[in-house]
DNA sequence: CGGATCGTTGACAGGTATCAATGCTGGTGG
DNA sequence: CCACCAGCATTGATACCTGTCAACGATCCG
């Protein structure tokens, strides 16, 4: 449990703050905000647009989680005043269907929010599930709302990622539950490779394949098995690389 | 670029010409978003929450929108800085796919917001197509930003609308994508007649039904006849009415 | 080594797409 | 008014695709 930043009891005095603040900026670890500053992934994450100023005026807790492959961060139907965003790893969005079976209905990567319907007080739509070990920050939803209040300034990037949300969402309807299990299957590796910084990409389990693409397990690993055998895809544990061309010419 | 929003058919141009030169007099009348105050429908769309005073502060023009069954509001992949609030119809958001079939990723109510994505200056993600008789305002994305800017009041409201963008979005993966055609098929027909006031609902045709469920017109048009011998299912015209508990229990 | 988990493959039944033909209905023009 | 047409709905035959049930192989780990 890394990073427990209880600043909040002491709002009432905001003159002690400014100077614990100022005094442990010049230390290693910071505290409040400050390390958001100093984030190597911030350019990429909710803050991006944020001055130092924003920074430095609030004193909530952030928290680091840290989850381990196939750990839950959330369930679906669950209810907490906090999102998430991802420094790294990959983080499955499922959710039960009245069948009994599962679905999972996107994935998260580094820079999204997870989580990001608490922002209006609802329940979690969905379960999270980490499916590599994964790292991400933990953010009250109050501290979204007072920076909001104060300047509009988080106001394009809240846009941008609900925005993410729809077209993520209009992704998953064409690409991966459109046309039949192996021109959504090639999809869904040219889905995954683009977003992989080197050759290698993660490759999930077939189970996991299937939910993603509503079609069952054996399906998925048919699928897989004979990309492999035509030479499209390569597999090593839980990694894999592809051509690209042939994928995108499956019929 | 006013007459963006004119269509395919002929018929509707002359009207919705008329309309905005009715409109021009009714802004000189009638200043401001005055109008906003007194529209029916109100307490179900995006201002909701505002007060009279941050309506009449503002000086643009929210024109009214008629558009008959048929015609497009938007096209996917299009720019213009206006969301739009649908009073009254039936509006389908359609996805064109590779390989040159469609694909209908939701539908929009009275109280929904059409154009979403406008807020952050991106491009339209679908083709937005009436499929009834349809009335809306179109709102400049400027009002949005004015009105957020001065006062949080609208905030909430853009959340709840982005959040039934994702709730959507979910509903039409677990429901519509999920399951054989029958009982997909059977869900549609739930969700059409839930969200309508009377016992009768609005039966979109056979290729619509197809595109939204993601099967061909065929298969839609065999489950729907089937449905109808089995009496789960009358129609008359273009309306039908439903046994929901038999429809429920479809395995 | 043995068990657990995941992936692969086979056989078969059932569901869906495809191609094609035929009703059905509202609207149009003679 | 009626015949006709265009678009939509329905139905059939067949091939293909996918789900289901079952068995077996591969890999990892204690």
């Amino acid at each position: 449990m890394p990073g427990l930043y209880l600043v909040s009891e002491l709002t009432a005095m905001p003159a002690a703050i400014d100077m614990l603040m100022h005094q442990q900026d010049t230390d290693h670890a910071c505290p409040g905000l400050e390390k958001c500053w100093h984030c190597t992934c911030r350019s990429r994450v909710l803050f991006a647009d944020l001055r130092h100023d924003d920074l430095g005026s609030l004193h909530m807790p952030i928290d680091d989680i840290e989850l381990s492959a196939g750990d839950t961060l959330y369930q679906e139907a669950a209810s907490s005043p906090y999102v998430y965003t991802l420094r790294s790893g990959l983080i499955k969005l499922v959710r039960l269907l009245p069948n009994g079976s599962v679905r999972i209905v996107r994935l998260l990567r580094s820079g999204d929010l997870a989580g990001i319907e608490a922002l209006n007080g609802s329940l979690y739509l969905q379960q999270a599930i980490a499916l590599q070990d994964t790292s991400l920050c933990r953010i009250p939803v109050r501290i979204i709302e007072q920076l909001n209040s104060d300047s509009p300034r988080l106001y394009k990037q809240l846009m941008t990622r609900w925005h993410k949300v729809q077209s993520d969402a209009d992704l998953w309807l064409a690409k991966f539950s459109t046309g039949n299990a192996r021109k959504r299957t090639a999809n869904l590796l040219l889905y995954l490779a683009d977003n992989s910084h080197d050759e290698f990409f993660f490759l999930p389990t077939r189970e996991d394949i299937g939910a993603l693409l509503s079609v069952t397990t054996e399906t998925a690993s048919r699928v897989i098995a004979d990309f492999k055998r035509q030479g499209m895809l390569q597999t090593r544990r839980q990694f894999a690389s592809i051509e690209r061309y042939a994928l995108q010419h499956i019929g």
